[in-house]
Formats: structure tokens, C-alpha cells, sequence
RNA sequence: GCCUGGGUAGCUCAGUCGGUAGAGCAACGCAUUCGUAAUGCGUAGGUCAGGAGUUCGAAUCUCCUCCCAGGCUCCA
């Protein structure tokens, strides 16, 4: 037996028998290699370790700390829920479990009408523990089509897959199982699973997991397909890295809108009312007021004009935009009049700024118009879909719609989105990528011809603006593409911000003309922008973003005085009177509870200054700071500078975390 | 809309076998006057989401409706 020489991933070349496999490479590179080792990536395509190598192949071995090894990991743990299930529930149909971030899942039909209640994750849990006991290997094994049919006979959905791949397949089939063969992998005589692999080599290479939720899920993804069960779980390369996975969600939970919403007294959703329909309570209302004073004034310097418009139209309205024709389930049904006229709520703003843009003739020398309202807009979302601020029924956008000529598109696209991101980053919002949502096939309007310039305009400008940008073919609405901004926040998490939409089918459709240099009633290009989205959902993302800790410009209450004790009160009356005068949102608590409580109630309340004054403050006309974020109080600064530092402060948009 | 859970005081939650409801915090009152994350004592607070049913008796069991959560589908 001869040797063979393979390449490794820093380039070296390390010989190894004829018919090695990935771990007696990963063998003669190290013990602790080998030991690690979970499966072998050759010539780029992820391999079980099982694999026999050839000779020059590129091999590099794949471990559990690694995006790949965690990948494999979650992908073979959901292989052993798969077992558990069978195992309690003989009968058991499964059909697809993939990983995905930071875990996996599996899709299954219990016999019956049996369902999984919560409670059963905790016997899955131990059913899966004991099989990653029993070490059992993870057996590749190819078989013909017929051969894989038959072996899944009483497995519907495995059934569906393998016809599916054998006539064709789709993406979604292939990334389940190879094309060329039906593979499976077996872990013990009783349990194979479809699968093209790679996994681990033995179940107890596993274990660091947690199953954490039962959910339904539509079989391919399609309403009209039967229901299914989905167990999720989460599954890390070790207990440590489980336990962080598990702090991160509880600090994603401390930082909630919702949860906020209640603590910071914000707003709620009051029952009477109804679903996703909030009520702003005074200091939600103070936030969303500094939200939107600042945001006109930019707009003001923008060149943009005020408009508005009123909450509901005849239907006619909406028949001419195509709005009924597209969205009529997600509307409010009509209020219908004795006339038999049909009014309905305004889902959108744009057929009224279009109105207003045909209220008279227009000429080219207008161009470009902007139309800038908070429109209130109510939609009708599916009572499963409603969630907090971020999707509700009745929300405010800052929306705006631009008229211009075709030559002025491209370089008015490009100054929006410089626009756009000033704005964003004024709000603190920092790290962006950009999405180009195209043409949706089968529910669109307009010419190939219109689509094509207009998805060609926008990924000009994206491309321009220097940030990453990410295709989302088939998202984009019925009369245009867009491009949106998505932002990062502090912990990782992405939101979808502003959307910027290329429109050549609303003027068309309203008959909107102005007239051009050469005299020819001529049909305007229309831009649909939201900067904020909604007034709600981007106060929901900065509350999570800061976790409720605004900035200070941002926070309701501003600053609180506090005396030490009664006879402080005046002083401390004095100096909220002087700050407010500088335009600052300060109150006073009177010294009724100990100074302790005070400070506690005003941290966690997340006032951005609590200010304490006592006899030398008095004496010497200064104040105690203790800034938020901060457990060592400042002592004896002079009100006027404390005024100076605050007021710019909020001028720069600062919050007093930041240093 | 669908699947699985849930709804008890303003908030967070307990409530055993079906025997008419409890804590902490908050609120209110009185006392306390205090230098950086909880002063003490007392008081009040409930259609147990709503409705119907089973039962001698329902927060507890059954059904319907509303609302909430996690997902799926959807998102102009």
C-alpha cells in the first residue's frame, strides 16, 4: 500500500496511506485532532469523517467550535430528536430537520390525532439523552430511487422528497438530500433517517442542547398543506457555549419593547380597544413627540412640503390604486353608507399624495415634489401576526412620496439614501446593509421593460452608497422594487428599517401627468420612502437597541432633582426651574422616602441624571450628579456647568453612558 | 388564519383532592428628615378575562367567545 499526499488549508502538504479517511489524516495531524475531529470538508464539500481521501485532495478537518462543526452538531442533534420521537410515538411520521441559527428542528405528524403538548419536550429531552448514551455511530448508506422508496413506504413526507428529487427537485429538496442517490444515514436498526449529511460520527459527540419550543409549521411551508409539529431546540459545541446562548436570551428578554413598554410606562395595548392597537401613555408620548419634531425638521431641510390627508376613502380610491385588488384581506372591511357607498380605512398614504399631485396642472419646473405626512395608516394583520410595536393595526408611518422627472430619479434616489442614513444614525443606529427587493413573480404590475430599469436604478444607487448589499429576489410590492435599510443593534440583531420604493405604476394607473420642456403631458416617476417605517415599530427597535437606557435628547424624563432632605426641597425646586428654562424635561421628588429609595426608584425608572442636593449644594450653589450607567456620584459641580455639559449633550444627541 | 401554551389585586406570581382567594412590590394614611439602588407601622385593593354548562358547591372540570405569548403562513 502506497502513500497519497493531501493538502492542507495552510497550504502544507501531509502524506497519509492509500485509503486513509478524514480521521486518520486528522489522526496524523494530532491526538487532540482526532479527538475533536467531527467531519472532513474535501475539495470544499462538507464529507463524513468515514470518507476515504484521494490523492490531492484539499482537506481541512472540521471541529466543534467552529460555524461548520456547530452546523453539524445541531443537524445531527435534530437526527436524534428525530429518534426520540419514533421511539415515543411508534408511527411517527417525520419529515424535514434542518439546522439553523444557533440550533435546529424537526417537523413531525404524530399518529392519530396525537399532539405534543409542552410538557412532552421534558421526556423527548431524556429520550434523547439516553440515545446519545448509547453511542450509537451515524451509518451512511446509498440506495437507487426504488430501493429509497421502499425503504420509506410508511414515511409520507420522506416519500414526497424522494419523488420530488427523482422528478426534478427544487432547491428546498436539494438541500435535504443529493440529487444523484437516496442517502440515508442509520443510527440503529430501528431508526434512518433521508439525509445527505455529513454528521457526526457517533451520537455522543452531542449533548450540549436544549429543546425550547413547540410550534406548528405548514408541511413545505404552504397554508394549504397539512399542519405539522415543529420541536425546536438550541445545540452548542459545549456546555459553556449553551449557558452563554441561554444569558444572551434572557438579555434579550430584559431588553423587550414590551417589557419596557410596561416598566418605563410607556404605552399598552388596552383590550377594550383591541389588538395591535396601542395607546401612548405621557412618556411614551414625550419619546414619540422628540421622534417626530426632529424628524420634520429634517425633513423642512430636506425640501420636503406638509401634507395632509384624511383616514378614509370611498373605495374608488383603492380600486385605482390596485390596493383592494391585492390586499382586500388585509384591509378593515368598509363602513358601508345608506348611499350603498363604501368607505374604507387607508391601508397607505399614496393614492391621496398622488391626488394631491393632480389637484392642478403641474409642470416640470415643480419637479421633483416631495409630500411628506405622519399618516396614520390601519391595516388589518391576522390576529396570529400581531406583535408589540412592531406589527400592529393602527400605526403612524413618516411617509413620503416623490414626484420626478425620469432624468431626476437616479441622482434623487442617491440623495435620499444619504438622507436616510443621517437620519438613522442621528438616532444612534450605526451599523447598516442594504437589501434589493425584486419583481414578485405573479403579483405584479407593469411592464418587463419597467422592472428591468427600475431594479437596474436602485442596485446603481445601493452599489454607490459603499454598504453591503444582500438580494431578496421576488420581495418587492406589487408596483416596484425596493431597496431597504437594515440595521444592526446592539446586541447583533437585525430590524428592517427604512424602505425606499421605485414606482412607475401608481401614475399610470391615477392618470398623473406634468408637463414637460417639449410641451408633452408626461407621466412622473414616484418614490415611496419610510424612514422610520412607523413612528411605533422604530421606537420599538430603539428601545431595544439601548435597552430602554435612551439617550438622553430621546429620554422623557431627562433629569430628576432630589433633595436629602425636606429643607433641600426649595433648592432643589430652584434648580429644575433653571434647567427647564434651558429647555430640559426635569422634576423634582420631594424628601418624603429616604434618599435610597429615591435613587433606586429614579435608576430604575433609567432617568439619564439624578441630580442630589444637600447642605454643602445649598451652601455652595451646586449639585451631587449621578449619571446613569455610573455607581460613583460626582460631588460639588456647579450648576452652570452642569447646564453647559447637559445642553450639549442633547444637542449632540448623547446619552451619559457614552464617554 | 393555523398549531401549542397562557389570562388570579396596578405589577410579578402562589393557590394541593372541586369546599367562595394569598404573598412580595406598588398605591393610600401616619410616623420618620435621611448624602447616592428598598425606613417602620397601618389601611385599602378581586365579576379569579367574559359567557354558558356539570355539580350540593367551580379560580380549579367541560364548551364557546375575547385577549396575550412562542412558532408557521402573511406583511402594500
Amino acid at each position: 500500500m502506497s502513500d497519497i499526499e493531501d493538502l492542507l488549508p495552510d497550504g502544507s502538504a501531509r502524506s497519509v496511506p492509500e485509503g486513509a479517511t478524514g480521521l486518520d489524516l486528522a489522526g496524523a495531524i494530532g491526538k487532540r485532532l482526532a479527538k475533536d475531529a467531527l467531519a472532513a470538508q474535501i475539495n470544499g464539500d462538507l464529507k463524513d469523517l468515514s470518507v476515504a481521501l484521494r490523492a490531492g485532495d484539499h482537506v481541512a478537518i472540521v471541529t466543534p467550535s467552529s460555524e461548520l462543526g456547530r452546523e453539524i452538531i445541531r443537524h445531527s442533534t435534530s437526527h436524534v430528536l428525530a429518534q426520540a420521537v419514533t421511539r415515543l410515538w411508534p408511527g411517527a411520521h417525520y419529515a424535514i430537520g434542518p439546522s439553523i441559527t444557533d440550533g435546529f428542528y424537526y417537523d413531525f405528524e404524530l399518529p392519530g390525532d396525537a399532539h405534543f403538548s409542552d410538557g412532552d419536550l421534558e421526556r423527548i429531552d431524556a429520550e434523547m439523552r439516553s440515545i446519545i448514551r448509547e453511542d450509537q455511530p451515524f451509518t451512511r448508506a446509498e440506495f437507487s430511487w426504488a430501493d429509497g422508496l421502499a425503504l420509506f413506504a410508511d414515511q409520507p413526507f420522506k416519500l414526497e422528497i424522494i419523488n420530488a428529487v427523482a422528478s426534478g427537485g427544487s432547491a428546498e429538496d436539494l438541500d435535504e438530500v443529493d440529487a444523484s442517490v437516496v442517502s440515508t444515514y442509520a443510527n440503529s436498526p430501528t431508526f434512518r433517517d433521508l439525509c445527505r449529511g455529513p454528521h457526526v460520527p457517533t451520537t455522543s459527540r452531542l449533548g450540549h442542547f436544549k429543546l425550547t419550543r413547540v410550534a406548528g409549521a405548514y408541511w413545505r411551508g404552504d397554508e394549504k398543506r397539512p399542519q405539522l409539529q415543529r420541536i425546536y431546540g438550541t445545540a452548542w459545541e459545549s456546555e459553556a457555549a449553551l449557558e452563554a446562548h441561554l444569558e444572551f436570551l434572557v438579555q434579550a428578554e430584559l431588553r423587550d419593547h414590551r417589557r419596557l413598554g410596561q416598566e418605563l410606562d410607556l404605552f399598552s395595548f388596552p383590550s377594550e380597544i383591541g389588538p395591535g392597537l396601542a395607546v401612548f401613555h405621557p412618556k411614551g408620548g414625550t419619546m414619540r413627540r422628540i421622534m417626530e419634531d426632529y424628524s420634520r425638521n429634517r425633513h423642512v431641510q430636506g425640501g420636503y412640503e406638509f401634507v395632509n390627508t384624511p383616514h378614509i376613502s370611498k373605495e374608488d380610491l383603492f380600486l385605482t390604486s390596485g390596493h383592494l385588488q391585492w390586499f382586500a384581506d388585509g384591509m378593515y372591511p368598509p363602513m358601508e353608507l345608506d348611499d350603498g357607498q363604501k368607505y374604507y380605512l387607508k391601508p397607505m398614504n399614496c393614492p391621496f399624495h398622488v391626488l394631491i399631485f393632480k389637484s392642478r396642472q403641474r409642470s416640470y419646473r415643480e419637479l421633483p415634489l416631495r409630500f411628506f405626512e405622519f399618516g396614520a395608516v390601519y391595516r388589518y394583520e391576522k390576529s396570529g401576526v400581531v406583535h408589540g410595536l412592531t406589527r400592529v393595526r393602527g400605526m403612524t408611518q413618516d411617509d413620503a412620496h416623490i414626484f420626478c422627472t425620469r432624468e431626476q430619479m437616479a441622482g434623487e434616489l442617491a440623495s435620499l439614501l444619504t438622507f436616510v442614513l443621517d437620519l438613522l444614525r442621528d438616532f444612534g443606529l450605526a451599523d447598516f446593509y442594504l437589501e434589493l427587493s425584486t419583481r414578485p413573480e405573479g403579483k405584479a404590475v407593469g411592464t418587463d421593460a419597467e422592472w428591468h430599469e427600475a431594479e437596474a436604478t436602485l442596485a446603481d444607487v445601493a452599489n454607490a452608497a459603499g454598504l453591503e448589499l444582500v438580494m431578496d429576489p421576488g420581495g418587492g410590492a406589487f408596483y416596484g422594487p425596493k431597496i431597504s435599510v437594515q440595521a444592526r443593534d446592539a446586541i447583533g440583531r437585525t430590524h428592517q428599517m427604512s424602505t425606499i420604493q421605485l414606482d412607475f405604476q401608481t401614475p399610470q394607473r391615477f392618470d398623473a401627468t406634468y408637463i414637460s420642456a417639449d410641451n408633452a403631458r408626461t407621466q412622473p416617476i414616484m418614490i415611496h420612502r419610510a424612514l422610520f417605517g412607523s413612528v411605533e415599530r422604530f421606537m420599538a427597535v430603539l428601545l431595544e437597541h439601548y435597552a430602554g437606557n435612551m439617550p438622553t435628547w430621546l429620554s422623557p424624563e431627562q433629569v430628576r432633582v432630589l433633595g436629602v432632605r425636606n429643607d433641600h426641597d426649595a433648592y432643589a425646586t430652584s434648580v429644575a426651574e433653571a434647567l427647564r428654562r434651558d429647555g430640559v424635561r426635569v422634576t423634582v421628588e420631594e424628601a418624603s422616602e429616604p434618599l435610597g429609595a429615591r435613587i433606586r426608584k429614579a435608576k430604575l425608572e433609567k432617568v439619564p441624571y439624578i441630580l442630589v442636593v444637600g447642605d454643602d449644594d445649598v451652601a455652595k450653589g451646586t449639585l451631587g450628579v449621578n449619571q446613569r450607567g455610573s455607581n460613583d456620584p460626582e460631588r460639588g459641580v456647579a450648576l452652570a456647568e452642569f447646564r453647559q455639559r447637559l445642553n450639549l449633550e442633547i444637542a449632540e444627541h448623547g446619552s451619559p453612558e457614552v464617554t
